[in-house]
DNA sequence: TCGGAGTGCTGGTATTGACCACTTGGCGCC
DNA sequence: GGCGCCAAGTGGTCAATACCAGCACTCCGA
């Protein structure tokens, strides 16, 4: 635990008992206060402006921003996702098989056509109701013994890190339109050809191995993507998945 | 100019003539290089590596990067977007008029149902072929004398800007799978019910006002969005628009 | 010849001190 | 009472210095 992420999280407590629009205390007096050099209070206020908690006026002072109305995408698994906008994620695994990876999923998992490699379909619920359904693909050699029943119990990236020592270092998605098959549509309960959304993610560990291709639709009418837009300044457009609750979210 | 800013600008030059890989000098290095202290060589350094150009390695150095596979998603227009693409923008006005707002657009543009709005229907192309249709609703007030001429000749964020002088500093961005219907199946030259995704835009300029309302209609089979995923770390989840220029892009 | 310890580099963190640019509010003058 | 100026406080930037932790290479001894 460096001092400056002791900092950020002494100051993350101060701002959860202040309110929007609030000043903190001065970077002098933080400084004082928490016993560090003011550049370390500045890294530690730094970071916690990115992430959007705090706005900087100079000359001013420095204060409690609103909540970003678009969170950071950060690497989630949907299980997380869901617990998030205070949603119970619940998952069905439709089918678990192992199967050689073949030449386009061993392309994407950066391993041998002939390995064998879990295959597994789950349908993903939000509070009960149908939100997704996703094929996961991964290395049978890094997750032995894996079972349907496994991914039922827990969120997938959990049971990797805590059966299997493995962490997810970072990943690529790709998201595009498309509707719904027979297959999707039952499933889901939607009408056959739905616009959904199809992402599909590779990830990797720390030792940069590939862990995963996972592929997933997503009912159109229950997501929506949202992204915050901010002009010329390379601070960072923040898209995010939001759940649609009823019909709009504005 | 700040210090800071310069030796960014310095760097950048340096990157420019070295390939992916290669290590820049080090901080210690630099500072000598550029006389100035190595806190000013590293928040610079920061900012690359934050952007993704650099890549810092502990104990061995700091070294040139593989360019981003997702940049920053900035306010951009479709004009911009392109651009950086490297692909040549153009746009068709399809119709332009001015009616007034409505309920539901009233409510989106912050003025009353009554007010004289001008509605513009853009055809987008991109090296000729067709990647969107856009809906864009502005108040009249804002944008006096606004012809469809006008919309194909400049990005109409550089003609808010030259003509109105008007600076968007933000907005909001909503997505969704849809899919086409006859009229813009039509225009866009794709089947009817193609899967596209649906933007709803909102921007507002530096005085808070709300300046325009866009809905675009984009080819699915031609754009995809990619956000790179980094775990835990609020770094940035950074997401962007890619054009599909053959059948697919990994 | 091979292996391991040592050493000199790298980036990572932290301190102290200083000055600048900007905001704000109070004080004094009109 | 109102206006304008000025001082104090704020964040923004920068310097010089120190020590820590990780990496890679060299050199020496087995």
């Amino acid at each position: 635990m460096t001092k400056q992420t002791e900092t950020r999280d002494r100051v993350l407590e101060l701002i959860d008992r202040l309110t929007v629009g609030q000043a903190i205390p001065s970077e002098r007096q933080l400084s004082v206060d928490f016993g560090v050099s003011r550049l370390t209070v500045r890294a530690a206020l730094d970071e916690l402006v990115r992430e959007g908690h705090l706005i900087r006026r100079r000359g001013s002072g420095t204060f409690v921003s609103e909540p970003k109305i678009a969170q950071e995408l950060t690497m989630t698994s949907f299980t997380e996702d869901m617990r998030r906008r205070g949603m119970r994620p619940t998952s069905q695994t439709i089918d678990l098989r192992v199967v050689p990876a073949g030449a386009r999923l061993g392309r994407f998992l950066n391993v041998s056509p002939s390995e064998p490699t879990v295959v597994a379909k789950r349908l993903r619920l939000a509070d009960g109701e149908t939100m997704a359904i996703e094929t996961l693909h991964v290395p049978n050699a890094l997750v032995p013994g894996l079972t349907g029943k496994d991914l039922e119990l827990q969120s997938f990236y959990e049971l990797l890190s805590e059966r299997y020592g493995i962490t997810i270092a970072g990943g690529i998605q790709q998201i595009e339109p498309t509707v719904t098959n027979e297959e999707e549509s039952e499933a889901l309960g939607v009408p056959l050809h739905s616009p959904a959304f199809l992402f599909e993610r590779t990830s990797r560990s720390s030792d940069g191995k590939t862990v995963e291709f996972v592929r997933s639709i997503y009912r159109g009418d229950r997501y929506v993507l949202v992204s915050e837009l901010t002009p010329q300044t390379p601070r960072t457009g923040v898209p995010v998945l939001t759940v649609r609750d009823d019909g709009r979210v504005y």
